[in-house]
DNA sequence: AGGTCGGCCTGGCAGC
DNA sequence: TGCTGCCAGGCCGACC
């Protein structure tokens, strides 16, 4: 499932392959990837514009088109972006065909690489079909939509321990739950969630409000440390999560406690227990991270 | 208004 | 063996 280091993995690669490049033409073959707009609306406003730059927020990538448009990508649970995919993937929702890129014009004069000269294409697979790419048509547009939806990134300067502490006062929800809300923070999903409050040695039940400074401290390093592992990692590949040439990420092989239910953990050799956490399911090592007092939820184990 | 839950969607797998 | 039904999970909208 993209998260933060899964969908900045896939804008550090695919980056320098778009931008520059014109989108001359769009294949769109599943109308819910573009809803609410239709087709050919879709397609008739973005064809034909420059791609400025890919960024990303959260888990949505910003591809910031010419003429101030936004084509605001979100891969959701399925969604994987292929450039030069051979031999056709299934489960294809849209193609983009870019034409070739042109090097900067300003100032140095720099080689323009050979693969540059040619078109791209680029598959956008989701086997589930949850993703999305909505457009936004100005900055202010843009800006609105996402600073309604999402909270500050992990690696924003201000997310420290005190803006952190301050944020989850009076929130009574567990803090799995409040980790995963992305008005809160931008870019936790499930896996990382775990990895962060295992890190931060706190219980995913332990109620959001109640966190002390020093477990904000905790978490904060926790998260910042379980992102940074991901994408040095270049991301987690359970199931369908694919970098833009095809190849799987490799933090799936690092997990401390994500999907490892009955194995030791790595920490204490303790065993790693399988809940339900804000209707996720959670992994935990409950001798690192002890249960809030009551105990009334027994896991029944594997 | 904050918290929770169902719906969206599909492949995989448990259970019969 | 083959069918049915349930589950995962990010986000949104409905509900309490």
């Amino acid at each position: 499932m993209p998260e933060l280091p899964e969908v900045e993995t896939i804008r550090g690669q695919l980056a320098p392959l778009v931008e520059g490049r014109r989108i001359l033409r769009v294949e769109l073959l599943d109308p819910r990837w573009v809803a609410p707009l239709a087709r050919a609306e879709w397609a008739e406003a973005v064809s034909g514009r420059r791609v400025l730059k890919l960024e990303r927020h959260g888990k949505y990538l910003d591809w910031r088109l010419e003429g101030d448009l936004h084509l605001l990508q979100h891969l959701r649970m399925s969604g994987a972006i292929l450039c030069e995919p051979s031999p056709e993937p299934v489960h294809v929702r849209a193609r983009l065909f870019l034409g070739p890129r042109r090097a900067p014009t300003r100032g140095g004069r720099r080689a323009t690489a050979d693969g540059d000269r040619k078109h791209l294409r680029i598959a956008i697979v989701d086997q589930r079909r949850f993703g999305t790419a909505q457009l936004l048509f100005g900055d202010e547009a843009a800006d609105e939509f996402l600073r309604s939806r999402l909270g500050l990134e992990p690696f924003d300067p201000g997310f420290t321990a005190e803006h952190l502490w301050r944020i989850t006062r009076g929130r009574t929800a567990p803090v799995k739950a409040f980790l995963l809300d992305q008005r809160r923070i931008a870019g936790v999903g499930n896996i990382y969630a775990d990895e962060a409050l295992f890190r931060a040695r706190i219980h995913p039940r332990r109620e959001a409000g109640k966190l002390t400074r020093a477990q904000c401290e905790s978490l904060r390093q926790g998260i910042i440390e379980a992102l940074t592992a991901g994408i040095d990692a270049k991301g987690a590949s359970i199931d369908d999560f694919r970098h833009v040439d095809g190849v799987r990420g490799s933090f799936q092989d690092r997990f401390l406690v994500h999907r490892r239910e009955g194995e030791p953990c790595l920490e204490c050799g303790g065993e790693i227990v399988k809940m339900t956490v804000a209707g996720r399911g959670t992994y935990v090592c409950e001798l690192c991270q002890p249960p809030p007092r009551k105990r009334s939820i027994r896991e029944s184990g594997r």
